[in-house]
RNA sequence: GGCGAUAUAGCCAAGUGGUAAGGCACGAGUCUGCAAAACUCUGAUCCCCGGUUCGAAUCCGGGUGUCGCCUCCA
């Protein structure tokens, strides 16, 4: 079946045809390894994973490349400030290496319990300072660079064009200036592709311009051209990366090679909280660890994402994690009722299902309208273990790991109790057995004010930390 | 100031010309000693005004609101 993209590249949606046979080449902009990475950070690597997974559902393999940045971000796009690594580095007292270590462990960890594939090729832009090097000579050779006292600039006039992906007006720029530009820039738009390093900088390499470290927009350019070539097909970031990191892209590749490194460009939007921007000041910035604090499982966080579209804005709450937990939960036992289910379902049924299905994810990865079916499918009075064989189909795509529903469920009623309170519960189930229901109801009440909720079910007790 | 996006039930949100997906919450019911869980049922004519059309949430024009980017950020 066509699967169908968005390209910011020419604004509309687009019949996806790959380059090269049945291989797709992708390439993500990756973390910049100075920090924990946020839930922000993750909606984006959310969308990548279920971009993976639909293009491999529709039968195509996958090389696929994200980058981990731990040198050259400088705190400012327009070439200011210090490099994030190197400034994290001093905060923390430990070397640049150190702290790109630290970060990129965690974030990983954070990928696992989000279950999200990991690309075929993981490129350090520390591993590749030559490919880089050579990149920029490339640049600088055809006309496109210019050497200042403190860096290597590429020069956006010499281009056709600039930008492309985004409307900015460069003159409008020169008017509404308000970060100082650098007096040895000869456009404002010009961006440092090499940086001289100051004498007292800790990561810097040879290169004919001394002592220097890359600029950070080089890192994707140079990684992408040697892992998937001159010309690939999709290229996914966040919209932040539309008006400045990818028109830099573009003008480097440009600059190098005369084209447009990929065909597709694809942008997710930003994830906002309580209806405005996460930002460090007012402190709604939360990572993936401080969601499971608060009783959000990261598969929960995933199915969250699920609810908007990728190019639409999603207002993240709590209310609404503990929705989205409470759906998984609800998914998962549906799931294991038709795992045990031994009704019979008429095949057609299922096919229909399964090409709506289809149908959603390949119109853009339209995870809304796929998880509406995925909600029809598993709340189907007919329950037979076929559907839930389709569930784990459409898993391929959603990752939610619902084959391993039963684990989950179980692990949320495994709790370490102190002895006091296994007491106190044997106590209760005594009082239950001899109806005693008044002792009943204040031994729950006291384990509440202790801090447990207990609840009965057919199967027995459960109880809850609150 | 420039650029852009968006406005759909209490909340999160699909749907872009033919009479409104889904999730969560609320309410009602079944079940239960009770509570909870689970299950079933229940809700919107789509910001306002005008226009195009046989027909618009969906197209056009004008308002109003909100948000984002241009400065670190996915």
């Amino acid at each position: 079946m066509q699967v169908n993209l968005y390209n910011t590249l020419t604004k509309q949606k687009a019949n996806f045809v790959p380059l090269s046979g049945n291989e797709v080449r992708i390439y993500s902009c990756g973390p910049t390894v100075y920090s924990y990475a946020h839930i922000g950070n993750f909606r984006a690597y959310i969308f990548m994973d279920n971009l993976r997974r639909m293009l491999e559902y529709n039968g195509y393999k996958l090389k696929h490349v994200m980058n981990i940045t731990d040198v050259g971000h400088l705190e400012s796009d327009s070439d200011e400030g210090e490099d994030k690594m190197v400034k994290a580095a001093k905060k923390e007292n430990k070397t640049p290496y150190e702290i790109a270590k630290f970060y990129t462990d965690i974030f990983f960890d954070d990928m696992n319990k989000l279950n999200i594939e990991r690309p075929e090729i993981i490129a350090k832009a520390t591993e590749h300072i030559d490919d880089m090097l050579e990149f920029a000579k490339k640049i600088v050779e055809n006309g496109y660079g210019y050497e200042t006292s403190t860096a290597i600039y590429f020069d956006v006039s010499k281009l056709d064009k600039y930008p492309v992906l985004s409307n900015r007006n460069i003159d409008d720029q020169i008017a509404g200036a308000r970060v100082n530009v650098d007096p040895e820039k000869r456009n404002p738009y010009d961006f440092a592709i090499w940086i001289k390093a100051p004498q007292n900088h800790i990561m810097k390499w040879n290169s004919p311009w001394g002592l220097s470290y890359p600029g950070w927009h080089l890192e994707c350019s140079a990684m992408s051209k040697k892992y998937l070539g001159e010309v690939f097909d999709i290229h996914t970031g966040g919209v932040d990366h539309i008006p400045t990191h990818h028109e830099n892209e573009i003008a480097q590749s440009k600059g190098a090679f005369g084209k447009i490194p990929a065909k597709t460009w694809m942008h997710v939007e930003f994830l906002q909280v309580d209806g405005g921007k996460m930002s460090k000041s007012l402190g709604n910035v939360y990572t993936i660890s401080q969601l499971q604090e608060k009783g959000i499982e990261p598969l929960a966080y995933k199915l969250f994402c699920y609810t908007a579209h990728y190019r639409t804005k999603l207002n993240f709450t709590f209310d609404g994690a503990m929705a989205s937990q409470k759906a998984l939960n609800r998914l998962r036992e549906a799931y294991i009722k038709h795992k045990y289910g031994n009704e019979t379902i008429e095949k057609n049924l299922l096919e229909e299902y399964k090409t709506k299905f289809i149908e959603a994810i390949n119109d853009d990865l339209n995870m809304p309208l796929a998880m509406s079916i995925v909600w029809e499918v598993a709340k189907g009075e007919i329950k037979s273990n076929k559907i839930a064989e389709l569930l784990t189909d459409f898993d391929k795509v959603l990752g939610l790991d619902l084959q391993n529903s039963e684990k989950y469920i179980e692990n949320q009623k495994k709790l370490e109790l102190p002895e006091e309170i296994l007491e106190l519960l044997e106590q209760r189930k005594k009082a239950r057995e001899e109806k005693n229901w008044n002792l009943s109801d204040e031994l729950r009440e006291k384990l509440k004010q202790k801090g447990y909720n207990v609840k009965d079910t057919k199967e027995g007790m459960t109880i809850e930390i609150i």
